[in-house]
Formats: structure tokens, C-alpha cells, sequence
RNA sequence: UGUCCCAUAGUAUAAGGGUAGUACAACAGAUUUUGAUUCUGUCUGUCGAGGUUCGAAUCCUCGUGGGACAACCA
């Protein structure tokens, strides 16, 4: 039982860390800013930090990132604390940057009276010019050279309000020429008369990320803070700061961004979607953000397994969607109830079937017993559900079943029925049959037609001897299909999805992003659903067999069923007559 | 013409000087009352050139390719 799961490289470091007695505990953060939802990169990131400290021991804190009063608001930290919970995670303590806006003026005085900052009259535009590029030096400014006493005044004065937004900023003092042009004296506070959604209007002065989020590690003693890779740069001041203001080393750690084929993953281009409607809402499930996952129908354990799967490292990546979908697949195919829905109808009379009595009492809806079909023609067929469903089966072991009214009129899929087929074609044709899943097997003696020449209706004989389960007619077929009986039959809307892009990477693509936006990334239709699943419920997963899974949406109403499609099943006929 | 990061099958990720492995994808077959599931098999890989070494995906050098860095964003 020794099996050696290999470790990601950040794994590595952390148990190097422990073996070297560096830590008892890690304690890390997810550092989300609150001015988005979170998408399935963010994913990566909470499976990582949360996923450390479970294995490793100690704990995580949620942490927003709240320093720009301007672009955050309230509303995303609530889908931010939904999606990380129902990812499965707990965070030890709910804090903010902002929780530390005091202690950060106090770190700011500090290094002002080092004579390590200083307050800088510039505009942006001469900052901008006197910073030089990557690959010449910046210069050093006569504001760079007030004394202490005059940069502690000015700084307060700042905090107390008596100057306009961009006024004045205060930057470390470190050095114009360093090749890393983020040591080029960055800014470490500016003025924002702007309320803040926690902190209201007691600041006008916020600081930058460079001087809150290292601040804010050392502060909650976090032992290892893992970012992606863009903030490289940003490591040497990171110790720079932590250094000058003496307090607990933080050690940041950077990892390559998550991306998705088939998609785009970033907060801007997510919100232009929104904002320009190409979309309904941060939520439409054909985002890849976490709260859209969810409403698809996707579950936790799956994105979970998913970002366990692909890994993390320091290369850029674009993951296969296709393994996220098999993961969801793989989940939904043990959970999942099984209904039968017919997506495309295409009705057939079954001439021979005349029982106007009902054989089977049994009642098909969830539990109520109601005479709802006592109405109608046919019986009721004891249909099994799902057979890898340990918790789906009766106590005696036995697979628990639902009861499904049949009758001498059926939808069977439009697709089901060809008149020409080709050679490995095994489903209905003229004069061929084809087993109705869980109930006879029937044979197709007549196509009937409209003027136009379309097919409009089958009619087929059953046999009587072939009843699912005890069949002793002795005919082998080699297709079954679903079905849904005519007289018997609810509808509900089908929202069937595709991917959002035509291109495996938008983003890398020529030009605007939003021109590679498959145009047919949504499809509702009207299907005929199985009377049972009149009464489906919320939070529970489908199959529709053979076409796929699926979850009632939030639009959906008592009356006018919604159901997503998660994802389809794998499908190796279609591929394989293309 | 700077500094930094990265480079293993189509994709993603292992192998930490000693047989290049795993998953997804693709393909072929078996089973199947879901053309699903399950099972079996096949295919494809160390960016290049030198060097160190008995031995290099791994260490070194130089290339090549990709990415990051000049927001009062995070």
C-alpha cells in the first residue's frame, strides 16, 4: 500500500519546510479580490491552498483583497464565500486587507522614519517618465530628497484629507536605476476619496497590493503564499517590505495560472461578457466560472477531482476541457437517477397493443400514489434506475425502480429512425426492431408520410413475449432506445449547451476576443419528459438516458420545468459516422 | 536589444544522474436491455547544439521558442 502519489513542486517545498523543523503548522490564505466571481482558475488556486493545509495540517484563511474602494463591491464577496463553501472548503477566519489599514499606516510611518519612504508631489505622467523602461534606468526626483519630518507631516496631512486624489503618493525609497522596476520607488499609498464597502468613509488613502498583501501574510503568519506566476517580479519587494518593517517572513511561491481550452479566464474579458450580454449574468452556465459550474450541474467533487488532475506546475498551460467534463461524467454516471426524455419526437403507433387495463398498479411518481394515468390507456412498467447507485438500492440489495406508463402511442427520438440506414446502424428502420428500453421489442412495418414527404409517424407491432425481464420470445436485437408515452407525457425546456468559443484559445487568437464567441452556444428546446419527472427536484442530478445529464435549473417553476444540460454522454457512434 | 520565468506524446502532469510513466483525448476490440458504464489493447514524447559523466529529461554553457516586467489595478 505504499503508493507513492508523486508531489507538485510546491508540495515539495512545504514538506521540505516541515522536515526541516522550519514550521509545526503551514498556514495559508486564498486572497481573493472582491471584484469578480470566481472561475474555475480560482478553483485551482483553493484546491491548492486548501488542499495543503488538510493534508499538511494547519489551516487557511479567506482573505479579500480589498484595497481598491473603486472596483470592489459587496455583492462579490458573497459569491466569493458561497463558492469556496460549496467547493467544500472552510476557511479558518474571514479577514480583509482592509481589517489592516491601521496597522499598514503604522508600517508606512515606520519606514518614513527609516528614511525608507517618502512623499512624492509628481503626476503620474513625470513618475511615469522618470521610472525609465525595462531597459533603461529610472532617475531619482527632488521630492525624493525631504527630509523625515517633512514626509511624516505630509503623510498625515494626506490621511487627514487635505489633498485631492493624485495629489501626492507615498513610494519606498529603494532605487531609480534597479533592473526590477517595480524596486524603482514604488507607490505605496494614494489618495482615493472613495468609499470603501467596509471601511466607509474613514480613509482616503489606501495602499497599493505591493505594500498590503505581503503586509497582510506577515500579519496572519502565513507560512507560505502561493500566487501565480506574474507576481514573480513582485517577490523581491515582497521581501524588501517584510525586511525594512521587521516582522514575520512570508514566503511567497508563484505557480502557472489555470486555463481552459474552449474559454477565456480572466475577470476582465468574463465581465465584458456580462456587460456587453453575450451572456445572462456571471452565473450563465455557459461561464467558467464556479457559480455557473454549479447552476450546470456540475458538483464539487468533480471540480475537485478535475483540479486534482491536471495539477499545478510553472508552465503555462491550457487544460483540456474534455478532462473536466470526464470527471464530471464520471461522478454524475454513480449519482446520477435515471428518466427517460425524448428530446426530438418522432410518434409511433404500436398497432398490436390493445390492453386498455392496467396490469401493474404500481404507482410511477416519486412516492404519491395517484391516479393520475388510471385515465389512460396502457400499463405500468417497473423500470430499473440507476445501477451503479449503491444508495439508490433497496435494502435487500436490489435496484430500486420507478414505475413508467406505457401505451400503444410512444415518442421515440426523431434520431432513432432511419429510413436509408447505414450498415452499422442498430436502431429502428423498415422492417427492423429495436428494443424499447424496459419495456417490448418492436418491429417497424410502416412509415408514414406527409405530402412533403417527411416522416410524420411509425407503425410497429410489439411482441408480447419480449417484456423486459422475462423475455421468452427469443429475438436478439441489438439496439434499445428510450421513449416516452404520447398520452402520458409532461414537457419541459431543455437548455442544451456548447462550448462558449469556436477556438481552443480565444485569447491567443487575433484581434477581439469576443469574435471567436460560438454563436451557438445555447439551445432550448421543448422535450417530452416521463410523467415522474413532473415532481423533479432541486440539487438532484439526471440522466436523460442516452442523451445526457441533467439539473433543474433556477428559472425553473412548478409548471414549467428548466432543466441545464450538464454534459453530455460520450457519444462514440456519432463521432465515429462523422 | 536589459532582467526574470518556463520548455517531456494532441493536452496536462511524473521520473530529483540509472528501463521515460500516468491521466484525458484519439483509435481498435470485448461486454452491454443506455452505441453510456465497465474491461482489454494500440498510437504518439524529452526544443536544438555542445559539454561534464561509465551513464543526462535531470547538472553546466550557448542557442531557439514561449511568457512576464515601463497601472496612483490586483
Amino acid at each position: 500500500m505504499t503508493e507513492e502519489k508523486s508531489l507538485n513542486f510546491i508540495e515539495e517545498i512545504v514538506e521540505d519546510d516541515l522536515e526541516a523543523g522550519k514550521y509545526k503548522n503551514i498556514v495559508t490564505r486564498f486572497p481573493p479580490e472582491p471584484n469578480g466571481y470566481l472561475h474555475m482558475g480560482h478553483a485551482t488556486a483553493i484546491c491548492l491552498n486548501f488542499g495543503l493545509t488538510k493534508k499538511y495540517g494547519g489551516y487557511t484563511n479567506l482573505r479579500f483583497d480589498d484595497t481598491n474602494p473603486t472596483t470592489e463591491e459587496t455583492e462579490y464577496v458573497e459569491s466569493i464565500k458561497d463558492d469556496v463553501r460549496w467547493l467544500g472548503f472552510e476557511w479558518k477566519n474571514e479577514l480583509y486587507a482592509s481589517d489592516y489599514f491601521d496597522t499598514l499606516y503604522g508600517y508606512a510611518v515606520k519606514l518614513i522614519s527609516k528614511g525608507l519612504a517618502y512623499v512624492d508631489d509628481s503626476s503620474s505622467d513625470v513618475m511615469a517618465k522618470e521610472k525609465g523602461t525595462p531597459t533603461e534606468p529610472g532617475v531619482d526626483n527632488e521630492f525624493r530628497k525631504r527630509t523625515v519630518e517633512e514626509n511624516l507631516r505630509l503623510f498625515e496631512e494626506m490621511k487627514a484629507g487635505k489633498y485631492k486624489d493624485g495629489e501626492r503618493v507615498l513610494r519606498a525609497k529603494i532605487d531609480m536605476t534597479h533592473v526590477n522596476m517595480l524596486m524603482r520607488d514604488p507607490i505605496m499609498y494614494r489618495i482615493k476619496h472613495a468609499h470603501h464597502h467596509r471601511t466607509g468613509d474613514k480613509w482616503c488613502i489606501y495602499p497599493l497590493y505591493d505594500f498590503a498583501h505581503g503586509q497582510s501574510d506577515s500579519i496572519e503568519n502565513i507560512t507560505h503564499s502561493i500566487c501565480t506566476l506574474e507576481f514573480i517580479p513582485h517577490r523581491e519587494l515582497y521581501n524588501w517590505y517584510i525586511e525594512k518593517l521587521e516582522i514575520f517572513p512570508s514566503k511567497q511561491y508563484e505557480f502557472a495560472r489555470r486555463n481552459l481550452s474552449f474559454t477565456v479566464m480572466s475577470k476582465r474579458k468574463l465581465l465584458q461578457l456580462v456587460n456587453e450580454k453575450f451572456v445572462s449574468g456571471w452565473d450563465d452556465p455557459r461561464m467558467p466560472t464556479i457559480s455557473a459550474y454549479r447552476r450546470r450541474g456540475y458538483t464539487a467533487e468533480a471540480i475537485r477531482d478535475f483540479c486534482e488532475r491536471v495539477g499545478i506546475a510553472k508552465r503555462e498551460n491550457v487544460a483540456d476541457i474534455s478532462l473536466l467534463e470526464f470527471c464530471v461524467r464520471e461522478h454524475l454516471n454513480k449519482i446520477a437517477v435515471r428518466r427517460m426524455v425524448v428530446l426530438n419526437p418522432l410518434k409511433i403507433v404500436i398497432t398490436n397493443y390493445k390492453d386498455t387495463n392496467y396490469t401493474n398498479k404500481a404507482n410511477y411518481t416519486n412516492g404519491e400514489n395517484t391516479n393520475y394515468t388510471n385515465k389512460k390507456n396502457g400499463e405500468i412498467l417497473e423500470i430499473e434506475d440507476n445501477v451503479e447507485n449503491d444508495t439508490l438500492q433497496t435494502t435487500n440489495n436490489k435496484i430500486q425502480t420507478r414505475g413508467v406508463p406505457f401505451s400503444n402511442e410512444l415518442y421515440i427520438e426523431r434520431e432513432d429512425f432511419m429510413e436509408n440506414p447505414p450498415k452499422k446502424y442498430f436502431r429502428l428502420f423498415p422492417g427492423g426492431m429495436v428494443r424499447l428500453k424496459g419495456a417490448y421489442i418492436i418491429k417497424c412495418d410502416e412509415v408514414i408520410k406527409d405530402a412533403a414527404g417527411n416522416v410524420t409517424e411509425l407503425h410497429c407491432t410489439y411482441i408480447p413475449e419480449s417484456h423486459s425481464g422475462h423475455d421468452s420470445s427469443g429475438i436478439k436485437v441489438k439496439g434499445t432506445i428510450h421513449w416516452v408515452s404520447v398520452p402520458h407525457a409532461e414537457t419541459a425546456e431543455l437548455r442544451l449547451y456548447d462550448r462558449l468559443f469556436k477556438v481552443e484559445d480565444p485569447s491567443s487568437e487575433e484581434g477581439d476576443f469576443k469574435t471567436y464567441i460560438n454563436p451557438d452556444s445555447l439551445q432550448i428546446i421543448t422535450a417530452y419528459i416521463e410523467p415522474s419527472l413532473k415532481d423533479a427536484l432541486p440539487n438532484t442530478s439526471y440522466q436523460f438516458i442516452r442523451k445526457g445529464y441533467f439539473y433543474l435549473d433556477k428559472d425553473s417553476k412548478p409548471g414549467k420545468l428548466v432543466f441545464n444540460r450538464t454534459v453530455g454522454l460520450r457519444d462514440s457512434w456519432a463521432a465515429s459516422s462523422k
